[in-house]
DNA sequence: GCTTTTTCTTGAATCGGTCAAGTATATGGA
DNA sequence: TCCATATACTTGACCGATTCAAGAAAAAGC
């Protein structure tokens, strides 16, 4: 029992990374992450509960969502919202990439960055791509807010 | 009769609007169209509803959704799709612009491109704006879509 | 172990938006 | 000017994604 089987080993690591993020460890919690960790990215609420139910068999849909929350706020999980799809959720890896969508298919690829901090709207995509237009929505706090916020 | 009341202008202006992008014309469609125009751009749906029904009485929401589509796929009308937030729309300028969301009040400004074509990150705000963070998808063909695309 | 606090389950509800069927109306031709 | 026909509008049901609420279950600290 020393070495743990093979099979548990992304398991061990989930719980580390839950702890690590002063999170309860949880069945449901352990399952979400690698079903997030191992997918690639870009996938639903709805995929990620089905794959995680393969891990630990049976888990609600609320409970995905309460779980995936959980993941987003202490910076495990990033989600992503694109237009006219479910919110998509991918490991955070804080690399500030941004997102390619074919209008045809629907696939989602990851668009690096040039710059590194800020983000950039040079694409390091292969030449196959048509990019036809890009969307760019900046966050922050507009002048009003910002003065509000810093007076408290 | 000859010279229209100072109260018809902007609704003489939508229907000739309409007219040259080879739609009918319909008081809905004049209605929503003048409500957009006005507004200042960023309002959803249902706002446009109330400001249209204040300039011609009636109008379904789902009459709202379909001129709006017609309008958007007309050319007319942009929209703009902001996670968190329902569908918003502005009037077209073929500007390229981009759009600063404020995380606190939510409030939604343009953001001008500096480059013409392509959209840009440097973005055109004023200092007092402090932008947290900028999310970009890009939009278009992938390789196997293009060349699928292609061959048709 | 036992307690407390957090999380999960179940089921209802909400929100933005679409589908479908029938009625009304704009437009082009007689 | 009126008619025919295509298109647009109204109403009402429906849908997918997500959230709310209340009670049951399970982690973590003592």
């Amino acid at each position: 029992m020393t070495t743990p089987g093979a099979a548990d080993e992304p398991m061990a690591l989930a719980a580390e990374r839950l702890r690590t993020a002063g999170m309860r460890v949880t069945a449901p919690r352990m399952a979400v992450l690698m079903a997030v960790s191992d997918s690639g990215g870009h996938l639903d609420a709805d995929t990620l509960r089905e794959r995680a139910q393969r891990i630990i068999g049976r888990l609600s849909l609320q409970a995905t969502y309460n779980v995936l929350r959980a993941l987003t706020d202490a910076g495990l999980v990033r989600s992503t919202q694109i237009a006219g799809h479910p919110t998509r959720y991918e490991t955070e890896r804080h690399d500030n990439h941004h997102h390619f969508v074919c209008r045809a298919c629907g696939s989602i690829r990851d668009v690096e960055c040039t710059v590194g901090a800020a983000p950039c709207i040079e694409p390091r995509l292969p030449e196959e791509y048509d990019i036809r237009e890009a969307a760019v929505t900046f966050w922050g706090l507009c002048p009003g807010c910002r003065a509000t916020a810093s007076a408290s």
